[in-house]
Formats: C-alpha cells, sequence, structure tokens
DNA sequence: AGCACGCCGACT
DNA sequence: GTCGGCGTGCTC
C-alpha cells in the first residue's frame, strides 16, 4: 500500500504553521488552490502552500473535504503572505485571512438574480396601487423588485401580492452589463512643463515591466493627481492592472469623480464600508483581470491582481497607512514589498513626504520626483509667524490682533478664511480655582477635554466621558471650576463674537458621527456659504476649498513639546498641509501662525518656506536622537486588563530582552500607559542598527519572554518608518 | 479566529 | 444539584 497523497494547507486563522492533510483520490490539487479542510469541528476553507509536507502520524491526518472553484492565490501572492507574516511576527494564517477577503466559498457561475414580469392574467382583485403596478409593469420586461416598485410608487408588498394572484411572476434578470471599463486613451489634462516631464518619468517606469519605487514630491497644488494618473494610464493601456491607494478618508466621491473624469468612469473600491457583495466582485474583477483599476485603503494591498503594473501610495505620509490591530503593518511600505514581488511600479506621493522616504530617496534607494510650484502659475501661501509672546491676544481670548485684522480684511474682500486647531473640544483642561484640582481621566495619564456643546469631559485616549460636574470633586466647592486653554469650540464662540456678521462653521471628527452634517456642512464651505471655517486636521484631508484665501494657525507650537521622535516632523507636516490650503482657487493665498517659539527650526522654516532646509535638518536631527548606528524602530505592545497586569508584564519582558549590545531596549519608563477600547496597554521601545535582523531579534525575544497570563496580550510593531 | 474544555457563581 | 461565565489552549 502506497503512503497517501498530502498537502500543506495554510488556513485563514491566527495560526501560524500550515497544516498537513490527506488528498482525497479523485481530487487533484495544486500549490494556490483553494480548498475545504476540516479544522478542529468545522470545515474550514484555506489555500494548498508549497513546500513539501512535515511528517505526521497517519493516525491525525484528515483529508481535504473539496476544492473551490473560486480563483486561487499565486506564487507571488503567497510569497507575499509569507514575507508580511514573517517581517510583522505575525501567524500567516491571520495574514492569509486579510489575503482571503472577499472570497466567496460558493464561487463559480452566477445564479441569475430574480425579477418580475407581467403575465398577462388579472389579479383576482384590483385596487389603485395594484392598477398602477401592472400598467408599470405592461411594457413586458422583467424588473427589479426595487425598480418595479419605485417606477410604480407602490411599496413592495403590493408586488407580492400580485406574485401570489399570478398577475406577476418570477423571471430571471439579464445580467447586469459589466461596469464601463476606464479608457486610458481619453485625453488627458493639459499638463505643465513641469508635470509633464514627471508624468513621462512615472509612464517610463511603468512600462519597464519591472520594481522600482519613485516619491513624488510636490508641493500642495502641484498637480500631483494629475501626474500619477498618467501612469495609471500607461497601466491600463498595456492590459496590466493599477492600484490606487488613499488613506480611508480621502476615498470620497470628490476623488472618484476626478479619476472618472480622466478616465470615463469610475475606478472599483476597496475600503471597509464595501459591503461583502462588493468585495466578491472587486476581489473577482482583479483576479480574472476584468478589472483594471482599483482605488482601496490600506488593506487592498492584499487583494490578488493578476497582473499588477502599478501601486500609487498617495497622501504616503499618512498615518492612515499603519494598521495597529491584528496585524501591525504600514500598508506604504508593504506596497514597496509587493512591488518586488510583482515586478510592479511603486510611487509613493505626497506634498509633505514623511522623513524616512525622503531619505530613501536621497541615499538613491528611491526615485524622486519634484513638482516645487503650484499648478496654473498659483504662488505659495505667504506664510507668516505672529509672536504670541509679544503680540498676543489678551488673557481670555486666543486670536491674536494680527490675525483678527487678517480676518477682518479677508472678509472684506469676500474671501473665506480658516482658523485651525487641532484640538476638539471646548477646552483642554478643566481645574478648580480653588483646590488648584485638575480633571483627569480615571485610566490614562491625560486630562479630560470639556466638550460644552455635549456638556461633557472627555478622555480623548480612552474615550472615558462623564457629565461636567457642577461642584469640584475635590473640595466640592462650587462654580469653582474653570476652563484653561482652547478647543475648536471655543474659538469659534470667540469667532462669532468678534465677527458677529459672519457665517461661521466647525468642522472636527465630531461631526463625522453624523456623516450627513459633515457632507453638508462641506458642501456649504465649497459654495461659499460659510465665511470662516474653524477646523481641526479634518480640514487637510480631501476637500477643496477655492475661495479660501487665509489661514490662521491657533497653537502651532503645542505638539512640539512631546516627548515623540516624530513631534517636529508631524508638526511640519500638518502645518504644510493646514496653510497649503490657502489660494488654491483664483486668488493668492497667506498663513499667519500664532506661536510662542518663532526661532523654533519648525516655525522658522515655514515661515522661510524652506521645505528642503527643514528636510535636512531634520533627518540629521533625527539620526542624533538616535545615536547612530541605531535606526530602526520597534515596539512590543504588551495590554492587559488592568494598569498593574499591564505595567508588571512590560518590565518582566524589558528584563527578559536577551542581551545584545547592538540593541537597546527603552523600558516601560519612557512609553506611558494608555488604554484603548477598555484594555491598557504598554509599550516597549526597541532600537537596533540597520543591520540587525529586528523581526529575528524579537522572535526569539519573545519565544523565551515570560508567558503572558491574566488577559494579558503582546503584540509586535515593528514600525517599518524607519530608515532601512 | 473559532471552538471545546475546564473550573467557579446564581438559578430551575 | 445544573446552567453558563469566559480564561486557556489546540487546530493536521
Amino acid at each position: 500500500m502506497t503512503a497517501p497523497r498530502t498537502v500543506e494547507v495554510l488556513l485563514p486563522v491566527a495560526f501560524d504553521r500550515a497544516l498537513t492533510y490527506a488528498v482525497p483520490d479523485g481530487l487533484e490539487v495544486a500549490p494556490g488552490d483553494v480548498v475545504v479542510a476540516p479544522l478542529g469541528t468545522r470545515p474550514t476553507v484555506g489555500v494548498v502552500w508549497d513546500g513539501g509536507g512535515a511528517e505526521v502520524e497517519g493516525a491525525r491526518l484528515k483529508a481535504l473535504l473539496g476544492k473551490v472553484a473560486a480563483s486561487g492565490l499565486s506564487a507571488s501572492m503567497r510569497g507575499f503572505v509569507d514575507w508580511v507574516a514573517a517581517y510583522t511576527l505575525a501567524p500567516r494564517g491571520q495574514v492569509l485571512r486579510m489575503a482571503m477577503r472577499g472570497l466567496a466559498a460558493d464561487e463559480g457561475p452566477r445564479e441569475p438574480r430574480m425579477g418580475l414580469k407581467a403575465t398577462g392574467k388579472a389579479p383576482g382583485r384590483r385596487t389603485p396601487a395594484r392598477d398602477k403596478a401592472l400598467a408599470a409593469a405592461a411594457n413586458g420586461e422583467t424588473w427589479s423588485k426595487k425598480q418595479l416598485a419605485e417606477s410604480a410608487g407602490v411599496s413592495a408588498s403590493v408586488l407580492d401580492g400580485l406574485v401570489a394572484d399570478g398577475a406577476l411572476a418570477l423571471s430571471p434578470l439579464p445580467p447586469p452589463p459589466p461596469p464601463p471599463r476606464p479608457d486610458p486613451h481619453l485625453p488627458g489634462p493639459e499638463l505643465s512643463p513641469e508635470q509633464a516631464s514627471a508624468a513621462a518619468a512615472l509612464r517610463a517606469a511603468v512600462a519597464a515591466r519591472s520594481f522600482s519605487v519613485t516619491l513624488l514630491d510636490g508641493v500642495t497644488g502641484s498637480g500631483k493627481t494629475e501626474v500619477y494618473c498618467e501612469a495609471v494610464a500607461e497601466a491600463l493601456a498595456q492590459g496590466r492592472q493599477a492600484l490606487v491607494m488613499a488613506p480611508e478618508i480621502a476615498l470620497t466621491v470628490p476623488f472618484l469623480d476626478r479619476f472618472a473624469k480622466r478616465f470615463g468612469a469610475r475606478p472599483a473600491v476597496w475600503h471597509a464600508s464595501v459591503g461583502e457583495k462588493g468585495r466578491e466582485a472587486v476581489r473577482r474583477g482583479v483576479a480574472d483581470g476584468s478589472i483594471q483599476a482599483v482605488v482601496a485603503a490600506r488593506s487592498g494591498l492584499f487583494l490578488p491582481f493578476r497582473d499588477l503594473a502599478l501601486v500609487v501610495v498617495d497622501e504616503e505620509h499618512d498615518a492612515a497607512y499603519k494598521q495597529e490591530d491584528g496585524v501591525s503593518y504600514n500598508a506604504r511600505d508593504m506596497a514597496v514589498v509587493r512591488g518586488r514581488i510583482e515586478g510592479a511600479a511603486i510611487v509613493l506621493a505626497s506634498a509633505t513626504p514623511s522623513l524616512e522616504t525622503r531619505i530613501n530617496a536621497e541615499r538613491g534607494r528611491y526615485g524622486r520626483l519634484a513638482l516645487p510650484a503650484r499648478f496654473g502659475g498659483r504662488t505659495m501661501p505667504e506664510i507668516k509667524a505672529i509672536d504670541m509672546r509679544r503680540a498676543g491676544p489678551v488673557k481670555g481670548e486666543w486670536l491674536a490682533p494680527a490675525l483678527v485684522s487678517a480676518v477682518t480684511q479677508t472678509l472684506a474682500a469676500g474671501e473665506q478664511a480658516l482658523l485651525f486647531l487641532n484640538r476638539r473640544g471646548y477646552a483642554p483642561l478643566t481645574l478648580c480655582r480653588r483646590c488648584g484640582h485638575r480633571m483627569k481621566c480615571p485610566h490614562c495619564a491625560a486630562w479630560l477635554v470639556e466638550h460644552r456643546f455635549r456638556a461633557s469631559l472627555v478622555c480623548h485616549h480612552c474615550g472615558y466621558t462623564a457629565h461636567s460636574p457642577k461642584t469640584c470633586p475635590a473640595c466640592a466647592a462650587e462654580d469653582s471650576l474653570v476652563a484653561c486653554g482652547p478647543g475648536v469650540e471655543r474659538i469659534r464662540d470667540e469667532a462669532v463674537a468678534r465677527f458677529p456678521d459672519a457665517r461661521v462653521a466647525i468642522l472636527s471628527s465630531d461631526l463625522i458621527g453624523a456623516g450627513e452634517r459633515l457632507r453638508a456642512e462641506l458642501d456649504a464651505i465649497e459654495r461659499g456659504a460659510v465665511d470662516i471655517v474653524v477646523g481641526t486636521q479634518m480640514v487637510t484631508k480631501g476637500h477643496h476649498f477655492p475661495g479660501l484665501t487665509l489661514v490662521g494657525a491657533i497653537d502651532a507650537d503645542f505638539a512640539l513639546g512631546a516627548a515623540d521622535p516624530r513631534a517636529a516632523e508631524r508638526t511640519f507636516q500638518m502645518l504644510q498641509q493646514v496653510t497649503g490650503r490657502a489660494g488654491r482657487g483664483e486668488r493668492p493665498g497667506r498663513a499667519l501662525i500664532q506661536t510662542h517659539e518663532p526661532d523654533h527650526p519648525v516655525i522658522r522654516a515655514l515661515a522661510a518656506n524652506d521645505r528642503e532646509g527643514f528636510y535636512r535638518a531634520e533627518a540629521i536631527a533625527r539620526e542624533a536622537a538616535m545615536m547612530p548606528p541605531f535606526g530602526r524602530l520597534a515596539a512590543i505592545v504588551v495590554s492587559a486588563p488592568t494598569r498593574e497586569l499591564a505595567e508588571a508584564h512590560g518590565r518582566a519582558l524589558a528584563r527578559s530582552a536577551p542581551k545584545q549590545e547592538t540593541v537597546r531596549v527603552l523600558g516601560p519608563a519612557e512609553a506611558p500607559l494608555a488604554m484603548v477600547r477598555g484594555r491598557h496597554r504598554m509599550r516597549l521601545l526597541v532600537q537596533a542598527p540597520r543591520a540587525v535582523d529586528v523581526p529575528a531579534y524579537l522572535r526569539s525575544w519573545l519565544a523565551a519572554a515570560p508567558p503572558a497570563r491574566g488577559g494579558v496580550r503582546v503584540a509586535v510593531d515593528v514600525d517599518p518608518q524607519s530608515f532601512m
């Protein structure tokens, strides 16, 4: 008797090893095939992985249950899953799960959707609603239930009644026409000479049919989208596929419309709120090649493209590319890896590239295309700092006289002003005038932020919410609690008081809950129905406000003091993005930055419009802070139900770190506790020289680390945003 | 990720 | 006496 044929199958569960299964007679399977395998008590859909079978005692071997018609995973896709799992220290099955999203287990010929058709038979009973429905259906065509109900102006239950009566019958609907394909041969927009030469370089990178990474580094308003769309056009013209990734928030209708305008059809869309049906359709289309262009959030990187020519990572600096829960990865960097595996061209686009991408470009690892000027002869906004120590407002107000007069001029000219403050709510601190008590979060080491509109105090770290108290919880004094510092709500109040005739709108993520309301506000601003916008970082995402000519940054440098090694870079990026909103329309813009540190390098670089100088200085400062040769960063994230457990395990882990002289572990003391979704979190930071294999180091560390008990969980965040 | 197994509190 | 809470560990 011969040994049974076996295959290795990876299953989409949080499990690292592929399992060995017997292949029943008559079943032919090859690596990449989607199969059904028994796992524990349940049949589970998985993928045949390659690699020789490990020895398993015959008694424990189970047999595959069957094969699924769905398109499987190519060798390069399997390689990508393996690579990401190894790099992020995630179980391979968990990464496979991401690569299987949208996979329909019952994939095969679709059953036609059923519609309704008039039979010609008269219904048993006639009512006005039934007459309307039959009149609408009288053309003899098959209608979808929803369309028939809508066009007849009756409810679906009327139609159900007619079906029961035999006047309407179920009938298969013709298959929906395939969605229109984007057409790369439509004439593109007119490009400036700079845009045209960048576009030609990107087209060439795609035409080369090989792996490359190019930073498309263009100031706000330089027309990066038009440039990378030419690269997309090249990929489409070759009959190959293009993926455009954008931070979730940017996947808005205006963005898709811009794409549609260039290519005559909307791209396929892939993000969190696309339903299961839509996902299946996109996955299938991408796998069989019928979909050539996809616009996606970070998870789109795991789609099984048949012939991927190009990945564009728009706004590559955006923190939304980093996934923190489950498999922790940065989609921007994994895009580079995927490109290397697939032999695709990668374009990283940003007006404010991340430091690491700039450095990779400077060191020649990535190519760089620069668009240093705005499109259409428009100028960059003029930026001035207001020294709040010398020319600040009186106590209790937040708008400096110079900013107030600038707003006055702007309003008089019929233009829009934006007052930017990256702090939600009314006031970041509430304290007792009598005893000095500060309202703090019971879970985090953070102050509670007053939200006056909601009459509550909120922790912006963990979401803890309490009603605003009337008396001091420490000394019981009445009317002694005072709001300290500004949030956007407070700035709005001040703007309304200062400019009583102006129409003031507020734009912050607090509005997101009411998505409809946010859209209405954005529309109003775009139409010019708003004079002053008070907003958080939200305003930098996606939308264009052509009438905006003045930006005032209220508290520009408040984040600069933070211990975050990226504080300067983040602040510079944020202020560049915000000030870059001014003057995108017909009229030139300007920006005023209120600061207490006018001599800070970030503020000086902004005011001098010295982008290059800032990047150069910051790169040197960052290297110094990392103490060369240390460069790469990783974090071990400990989470636990209680603060004590998180701290105890964090300390135990730090003690157990392998003593490698070339790796530095920064202990729990340097990384403050936070609470996220009801769990206390602690981060241990790891610094290592570039030559060290960080994932391997972490793997060996965790293998020997004290076991996590009592609900403690340990996750690894190999920070790819480093100088690799 | 599921799902079973296991060991402690309030119910028919 | 059991039903069921979710902590722990396994999955060919």
